[in-house]
DNA sequence: TATATTTATCGAAACGTTTCGATATTTGTC
DNA sequence: GACAAATATCGAAACGTTTCGATAAATATA
């Protein structure tokens, strides 16, 4: 029968009480008591339980993860791997992670989550895009929430995000290393704020390293950003004149399928057209030429995004603002000094 | 501040026994005080603190969820669909459903799921192959386990897994009922047992239909089974001779792998060639001609598993055995009648 | 040494619900 | 109507841990 605190507080001869503090780290307990304990807790292999713990403190322990359901299903596993980072770092803190899918039509008579009806969660994360509904409802009951690649429209929220506009701005630095001085981008789905945010990084590197803003470079037209966009969007390269010796994609995907392309048209990439992506997915390693990109630390999101619920539940203060997580360019082979 | 029992047994005039019996479903209530109960209950909208009523039940109301990490990440979302299945039954069982992953290289010292160590849950599902020594773990430490998509080697379990024999032989009646006699398999992977039980199923299904099975027509040497490795297998069969008029891919992966390369060498599909995959991913409406392909019902994996996994719990009994999931022929325009 | 202050430990109550046996009420039989 | 059996409701204890104020012990000051 696995023991219980009572076994604990009576092989180490002290109180539950103290066992108690001791488990909770609170300062009022001597060294020497606390260490006696301690020892006695790892020799027995004594685990609190979560019900009688929580029950008695008056907290539930879990922390709640809520995103769409097909955010979740999607195959590039993004919001799959924040999830994962989030769960690592709630093992760090001693939190258990619950995670639920909404629909994207969403109505609060019967789409709540159960965990925010029953209180089972001491505090939200929501991943990308969820209903304005779903925000209120949870700013109604109080409860500390944290949102990751989404802000929503109205209040004052604590966000986490990638930096997409210094990872659009590097990108374009890397090309005007490599000389070149006509760059075009490749953008879609430009509803989405993370595709806003990388044209303005595209422009932001463009005018810090006194290349002109120049429209009839930008491709955005696409209402999708994946491979098959990507490919259906890169014959307007080839239409440029004068053509330009690199291009910036929005994405990974999208910068796959203009590679597709422009291998099928006999483009030499590099040699004629330099191609950055952004994302850093698996599937760059598997193309011809491997993808220059940048790189997401997807993971760190989910973990940055634990860790700021945490406090917030634990300072029982709104902890607001914005974090951007730094985003790293990774050079492959996509890229090269550009031809004159 | 939240209703408590005390509440409700207050406004509906009876005493806090009566009111757990009815959220309990008990059968010594009266149907006129169950009715009256129930109406305050809804009226308060009282929902029982999970702390508590595990406390005093001395059970968790949790399901864990457990895979490896890569299995979690893969870009084809088949086991995040498996979980999507098992949360959504979990709602209608009130349980919560805990996932976590585990490494490959895993160990019982460091790589314990928390929520065995802490006794969180009251049974564990576990999806996708996972290492035997945590299969072992589980079993010593007597919480009811269910498989999906995988059996351990020793014991008896009880395993949910998609009916792949029965799948691959309704591929070959279906390219028998369009006249072809003879048809190649075109597999990868051959370690992973629903890989093998689909080339049974080929088999089968060439018996079944009176045809003699030729292990010329067999493509197998493949490590993986992915959109690449189709690619790069389907030279062979264009080396057949006499040259097979269908292939029946391991997966839809490899499946569509197979269509492009036909399609680059001028084959036309399925005028000369009918492809029929295996899994029915998303992409096979993106490809042109849209796959034909065996469907799987990968939410139902998971909801089967929940269902399983909550009678063991609540029997207090170890039901072992195999579920197999029926899967079903979805016939799209990869094939056609065979041309004589 | 006496007194005041600080630190450490303790005992008991609380937390919200379930369970089980006691008790009350209803139903059935003679 | 009396008695037995079945059904319905109840009260109190239990569940394992935290919290808070009381108490004990240690330390500091005069």
């Amino acid at each position: 029968m696995a023991a219980t605190i009572k076994d604990v507080a009576k092989k180490a001869g002290v109180s539950v009480s103290t066992v108690s503090l001791v488990l909770n780290g609170k300062s009022n307990v001597s060294p020497e008591t606390r260490t006696k304990v301690q020892d006695v807790i790892t020799a027995l292999e004594f685990y609190p339980r979560r019900n009688a713990r929580g029950f008695a403190a008056r907290k539930t322990f879990n922390i709640g993860f809520i995103l769409t359901e097909d955010h979740f299903s999607r195959a590039e596993p993004f919001y799959t791997k924040i999830f994962l980072g989030t769960e690592f770092e709630a093992r760090r803190h001693s939190f258990y992670v619950l995670l639920t899918t909404v629909p994207k039509n969403f109505r609060s008579g019967t789409h709540l989550p159960r965990f925010l009806l029953e209180k089972n969660v001491d505090g939200v994360i929501m991943a990308g895009w969820v209903p304005q509904m779903l925000v209120e409802h949870v700013q109604g009951m109080s409860i500390p929430a944290v949102f990751v690649d989404f802000c929503p429209g109205r209040g004052r929220h604590t966000c986490v995000f990638m930096d997409n506009e210094s990872g659009a701005s590097q990108a374009i630095d890397h090309l005007v290393s490599l000389r070149h001085q006509r760059i075009a981008f490749l953008g879609g789905d430009m509803g989405h704020p993370s595709m806003i945010e990388r044209l303005n990084g595209y422009k932001l590197g463009l005018a810090e390293n006194g290349l002109q803003y120049d429209s009839s470079l930008v491709v955005v037209d696409s209402d999708g950003s994946s491979v098959d966009d990507g490919y259906g969007a890169a014959h307007r390269l080839l239409a440029m004149s004068p053509r330009p010796t690199a291009v910036f994609a929005c994405n990974d995907a999208m910068a796959i399928g203009c590679m597709r392309y422009l291998t099928e048209q006999g483009v030499d990439v590099p040699g004629e057209l330099s191609i950055v992506g952004f994302d850093d997915i698996e599937q760059v390693l598997m193309v011809e030429p491997t993808l220059t990109t940048i790189q997401v630390f997807k993971e760190e999101l989910g973990a940055i995004a634990l860790r700021r619920i945490v406090e917030m539940i634990q300072e029982k203060s709104q902890v607001t603002g914005t974090v951007l997580l730094p985003v790293e360019l990774v050079v492959r082979n996509s890229t090269c000094k550009a031809h004159v």
